[in-house]
RNA sequence: GCGAAAGUGGCGGAACGGCAGACGCGCUGGAUUUAGGAUCCAGUGGGAUCAUUCCUGUAGGGGUUCGAAUCCCCUCUUUCGCACCA
């Protein structure tokens, strides 16, 4: 005993006088061992074994690496590297986001340009992704500023326009005036910019749009969608918005001019007083322009399309309109309604048109009232009720129809059906399906994108760069600076080129695409990412197609994901792919948050990776992530707490360090004469179900944190486990199999320590090629059991029995027991419920 | 306003109808140490009690059940998504 004390301490003080084990010389040795033997290199080679493809969402090129990576990251290494000891091929490709605003402004800070700094940013995140550890196969590093990469990119951009997915388009469009791009609808979210959050103004502008919403029907379908998040296939489906509804032509009075709206109350429509147009509507215009106010109506009109989208559309924001001075034919009645031009109507929802039923929609009722409009009531309620004088708000729920002639009496559900059919047999309307996802603008007026592959011939028109011309190269000798606004605009010899149709002059198109083009379709880029042929080949994408576990952040369920959906399906139609959905599973993580906030720069509650590298260690900080909530939850940080992860991992050290030597000379299996003492057979049953605890938490639930406590537990049972000179053989072989687990049991989280420690117990090879372990259910098997005794519900007792008793014999040593005879005495008992090798619950009345 | 998820010790979190609080942090006591740190052992929801024990407890209220943190209904709170959406 005190010469192994004298072992151990000679063994640590070796180590700088700390107790600490050596993470520094251990990490470092086996991430070398890792790369030299290319133990994550995953070829496209056949292999008998089946494929796992795991995909950690790509971080964008910013030069840091911060928590909330590292946390991604750790999940996904820990999925990654069971699945390899489990017998897959795994694939676990790492690449970054590369292109984009953010890079450029970054450039700009620095007075530097952004193909330098992206680069710097770059080598300096994988020195940081190296220091951690994690299984990429490196190989498959892809770059999407790379132009090997966005090649890819303005061959897709053809394809889509090939197949009628491209347009180009005048529109009101979103304009960051920080960013000095547009952005996509659901890049301004809340009027203000995703990227910077300034106010987001509105701007006319020619763009290219991709046709998203041919696929919009597909992508609301989620029935392959079974392994992600309900809760982002909820989101998803919100933001695309599906409505149904009817669509009522009007039509302007003294024209044959049509005026449609759309309602999901068509029931309403003889209660129509008045019609609102959206400031914006195509036809405000018209009639403005030939009105006798047309200035005062002029006026209204801009001011309200330069105020503030965000403050406009604000729920409390008063409803604001003006008169038009003209009138529409109500179809059903042919009655002329006022048209008004109102600040609540928006362009982007519906036709931008509304027919108003003041008794019947509250927002209608107010401006009704403010107004001096008719109000007319047409569903009648429950109990007869509804009058016109008393009314102080509007009546939006179901009745029966009045003031609806041949309609008037009928239920307003029935109303409905019926209405729209009289309608549609008239042609006064129809039933129609409204959608909330609007077609995805992807031009962006700046410099550090991919180039769109189009060119503007004064002879022939608009027309796409031809395949062999590409990649349309963005030139590199730029200057780019903040005040000015696409610099591509500058660079003569990029914009001046020939027709490729007429040979004749030609511009190029100076836009360059949005981001999300690029990440769109990087995870299939990884199947084969030097081909220079195409964009992946078609053997390699069903070889690791779909991908079988997505790892990343929520904030992407209405962008990148569906982006990301979309494109598998058109690779799909294009015969590049023959799967519908991209991945199968989708794991959505928390945040890294401190002190209940994220983390972030204006808080100044940033805490920085290498920090706890350098002193703790990788495997202590992924173990510390791992643990501390399940993976789709947020991680509080917590100082201690990753102290705590070392210590537990410092405790693993030792034990193998004092015990190696020992333990070698212990039988390495079981053999039935061995004797085995009562704290060996309970020392084996924790080994067993440690196995199998880690296995399902890991397999069924990607639990880490209670895979992780298992593990914990386990150790403090060997700890507290002890050999003495006079243990049976069957104890020192339950001990040396209690600690011989150890090392695959913590590779997922621990793989630096798994290695070393694997080492130490005199194995070869890496732990990673080693099978996951199995456990016996033999062993699971508990002489003695706790069995609970219940009266009335309440535990009042406990008894340490064989689990194999008879029910009779359970209820009879149940009803001996002395702390339940009180409970009982005198009392008839009316019930007894066995739940067998658990408890037994005594109903007495 | 609509929709979704969630509310458990001092803290992070366990417990997917059957012993509430696994595991970790923190805290308390002890051992060790020149000291600090580290390490090891024990204890730790709250309230009674010398103790054995008893009562109470999973946001609040009700219900289903032999039995509820867990299932159902209502209320409150928090978070997230959508939102003058016609």
């Amino acid at each position: 005993m005190e010469v192994n004390f004298f072992i151990n301490k000679l063994c640590f003080n070796h180590f700088g006088g700390k107790m600490e084990y050596p993470f520094q010389i251990i990490e470092k040795k086996w991430q070398k061992y890792w790369t030299d033997n290319k133990l994550f290199h995953a070829s496209n080679e056949k292999s008998e074994k089946p494929t796992y493809y795991v995909l950690s969402m790509f971080p964008y090129a910013s030069g840091v690496l911060h928590m909330g990576h590292i946390s991604n990251y750790s999940i996904a290494d820990a999925i990654a590297r069971y699945k390899m000891m489990k017998g897959f091929k795994v694939m676990q490709p790492m690449g970054y986001d590369s292109f984009g605003l953010p890079a450029e402004n970054f450039a700009i800070k620095h007075n530097s340009h952004p193909e330098i700094t992206t680069h710097e940013n770059i080598k300096k995140m994988t020195k940081q992704f190296k220091s951690v550890g994690f299984g990429y196969d490196w190989s498959r590093k892809v770059i999407t500023c790379d132009k090997e990469y966005y090649k890819w990119n303005q061959w897709f951009f053809l394809k889509m326009y090939e197949n009628g997915l491209i347009y180009r388009k005048k529109s009101t469009l979103n304009w960051c005036p920080e960013c000095k791009t547009v952005l996509a609808n659901e890049q301004a979210e809340g009027g203000v910019c995703w990227r910077c959050g300034t106010e987001v103004k509105q701007k006319e502008i020619e763009q290219w749009f991709v046709k998203i919403t041919d696929y919009t029907e597909e992508l609301l379908d989620d029935s392959e969608l079974d392994g992600w998040p309900q809760r982002v296939v909820t989101m998803e489906k919100n933001w695309i918005g599906k409505s149904y509804g009817t669509k009522i032509i009007f039509t302007l009075k003294g024209s044959d001019k049509e005026i449609p709206v759309f309602t999901t109350r068509p029931d309403t429509i003889f209660g129509s007083t008045y019609l609102v147009l959206a400031p914006e509507h195509p036809l405000a215009r018209e009639i403005i322009e030939s009105s006798d106010k047309a200035e005062e109506l002029e006026e209204f009109v801009e001011d309200i399309i330069n105020s503030d989208i965000k403050m406009r559309t604000a729920e409390e924001t008063e409803k604001i309109g003006k008169f038009t001075g003209r009138y529409a034919i109500n179809p059903v009645n042919n009655e002329a309604v006022p048209i008004w031009i109102g600040n609540y109507v928006v362009m982007e929802y519906g036709t931008g048109a509304v027919m108003c039923v003041p008794a019947h929609d509250q927002r209608d009722f107010e401006f009704a009232h403010k107004y001096n409009l008719p109000i007319r009531i047409v569903i009648q309620n429950e109990d007869k009720s509804l009058e016109l004088d008393k009314m102080e708000e509007a009546y939006e729920g179901e009745g029966v129809l009045v003031n609806s002639e041949q309609f008037t009496g009928l239920e307003s559900e029935q109303a409905r059906k019926d209405i729209i059919q009289w309608m549609e047999q008239k042609g006064m309307g129809e039933a129609t399906v409204h959608y909330r996802l609007r077609d995805w603008g992807i031009s962006r007026q700046r410099y550090w994108g991919t180039p769109i592959p189009m060119v503007y011939c004064e002879n022939c028109g608009v027309i796409p760069v031809p395949e062999a011309d590409l990649p349309v190269k963005l030139p590199k000798d730029v200057e780019v600076s903040k005040t000015q606004q696409n610099p591509l605009l500058s660079v003569d010899d990029f914009v001046n080129t020939t027709c490729p149709q007429c040979n004749g002059k030609a511009k190029r198109e100076t836009d360059t695409m949005d981001t999300f083009f690029d990440s769109a379709w990087y995870y299939a880029r990884f199947c084969d990412p030097k081909n220079r042929e195409e964009p992946f080949s078609k053997k390699a994408a069903e070889q690791w197609l779909p991908v079988d576990q997505y790892i990343g952040g929520i904030e992407h369920a209405c962008l990148h994901l569906l982006y990301a959906r979309f494109f598998h399906k058109f690779m799909r139609d294009i015969g590049l792919v023959d799967s519908d959905e991209f991945c199968t599973n989708l794991l959505t993580q928390g945040m890294v948050n401190k002190d209940g906030a994220k983390m972030s720069k204006s808080k100044g509650n940033v805490v920085d990776p290498e920090t706890y590298i350098d002193r703790y260690g990788s495997d202590t900080l992924r173990v510390f992530l791992l643990f501390a909530s399940p993976p789709n939850k947020d991680v509080e940080w917590d100082d201690k707490g990753v102290k705590g992860a070392f210590r537990f991992l410092n405790r693993i050290w030792k034990l193998v360090s004092r015990q190696k030597d020992k333990i070698k000379f212990y039988p390495d299996h079981y053999e039935d004469d061995f004797a085995y003492s009562t704290a060996a057979k309970k020392l084996r049953y924790s080994s067993h179900f440690t196995i199998k605890k880690v296995t399902e938490d890991i397999e069924e639930r990607m639990h880490f944190n209670t895979a992780i406590a298992a593990v914990m537990e386990h150790l403090n049972n060997v700890s507290s486990f002890k050999i003495k000179k006079d243990s049976a053989q069957g104890d020192m072989a339950v001990y040396r199999e209690a600690i011989e687990i150890l090392p695959k049991l913590i590779n997922p989280f621990a793989p630096h320590l798994a290695e070393e420690i694997w080492e130490m117990l005199g194995r070869e090879n890496s732990v990673l090629e080693q099978g996951w372990l199995r456990y016996k259910e033999e062993f699971l098997v508990k002489e003695e059991i706790t069995f609970v005794i219940q009266v009335n519900g309440k535990l009042r007792s406990k008894l340490e029995i064989s689990p194999d008793l008879s029910r009779e014999k359970v209820k009879e040593l149940a009803l001996k027991d002395e702390k339940i005879q009180k409970y009982i005495k005198g009392k008839e008992i009316k019930k007894v419920i066995i739940v067998p090798k658990k408890l037994i619950n005594l109903v007495v009345g």
